[in-house]
DNA sequence: CTGCACAAAATTGTTAACAATTTGGTTTGA
DNA sequence: TCAAACCAAATTGTTAACAATTTTGTGCAG
């Protein structure tokens, strides 16, 4: 249990236990108790019930009156597939858009976020992995739009949560360096390909 | 301002400012207060606030860190039509699913559905036939798949904010008879091309 | 030993008070 | 006149206490 800082947002809060969700690190149906959480990041329940109920609305958690949270089940294959193709739409039509409006400084951060994922890879750390992938995503599809962003972080969450613990890193680097080539050379076909390959 | 009820739900709350907002009885950008509602609702900010983290979620609301919420602008019309294919691909899938599953119960309250929706735009009232569209294919998306019901709510309320206002209501009858006579007959695929004329 | 009733503990739901921040208007000084 | 500083009002953010509900444990009757 982390416990770095003094005061952390909501934002912040939501993004922490949310990437705990896709790094695997409680087990599927596990209930969340809010005082569990007010402790661990030094605030009081109502910061806490805020940022499970956004994780609830993305998908991640389930919600009961009176019962709480429990992390959500194993999401049903035909279901998932249905999901992967949403968020695929979403992702290409963002990464459309972002190969046509990023600046240098854009371009640049993303490939600090790609080195980000290759080290989280090469370390062979399962959270950092789970999470700089999410951000390395997300950095393109916040820049295409915000409005769009929270959709398509809910898929994103969603998909992650069942297979972040069997993937083969060595190929998955390869994926994300053709993504980001083909961004940089600005060839739209070519990510847009590359990133089907990668979410398939 | 209706206030029947002394205590609402959470969900409730969320449930009726929801078809507020789809019934456009705000203005985009229009930033709601947490202690009107309250007032309107005869609860403490509280629940509000959890209503309205909710909705912005959704995606119907911005939220803005010490600012509180608005109405959300006008969403873009390209963004509008990825959305709205991510819609149809959800709610195919559903309509699918819930063709096989459905029971009698479940057909019944179809019929009943179509009935308030029809009665709504007989009477040429737009928050009924906004509240009533909604309600008729939630029921539909609700039925197949718990998961992907929020999901699918947050696409149909942000899809609707903005033509909801000027569309022909007699035509739009006729589509959602031809949506629910397929699906009676247990006929998939003019179910879902009766449902891609509806929504497209 | 089992099932039921009932109390105790744990947990969530709600509220009101207070703290922090933003907003709007007024004064002040150049 | 204009702009900056400042104060007051409105609004959101956070907390702790209490209420309501669910869960757990215990004793008792059969």
């Amino acid at each position: 249990m982390r416990r770095l800082k003094v005061d952390y947002t909501r934002e912040e809060i939501c993004d922490i236990i949310r990437s705990d969700l896709i790094a695997g690190k409680f087990s599927h149906n596990q209930p969340l108790r809010e005082i569990t959480f007010a402790k661990r990041f030094g605030v009081s329940r109502g910061p806490i019930r805020d940022a499970f109920l956004k994780l609830t609305q993305e998908g991640s958690l389930v919600y009961e009156t009176n019962r709480g949270v429990r992390v959500h089940s194993v999401i049903a294959d035909d279901e998932r597939r249905v999901m992967m193709n949403m968020r695929l739409q979403l992702e290409r039509y963002c990464m459309n858009i972002y190969i046509d409006q990023a600046t240098d400084t854009d371009l640049h951060e993303l490939e600090l976020l790609l080195e980000r994922f290759k080290a989280a890879c090469l370390r062979d750390s399962l959270p950092g992995v789970a999470e700089s992938d999410l951000s390395l995503h997300r950095h393109w599809v916040a820049r295409a739009s915000k409005n769009l962003e929270p959709l398509w972080l809910g898929l994103a969450v969603r998909i992650s949560m069942k297979y972040s613990r069997l993937e083969s890193f060595n190929e998955s680097i390869e994926e994300h360096e053709n993504i980001v080539n083909a961004i940089l050379v600005k060839d739209k076909e070519g990510a847009s390909e590359a990133l089907t390959l990668n979410i398939i």
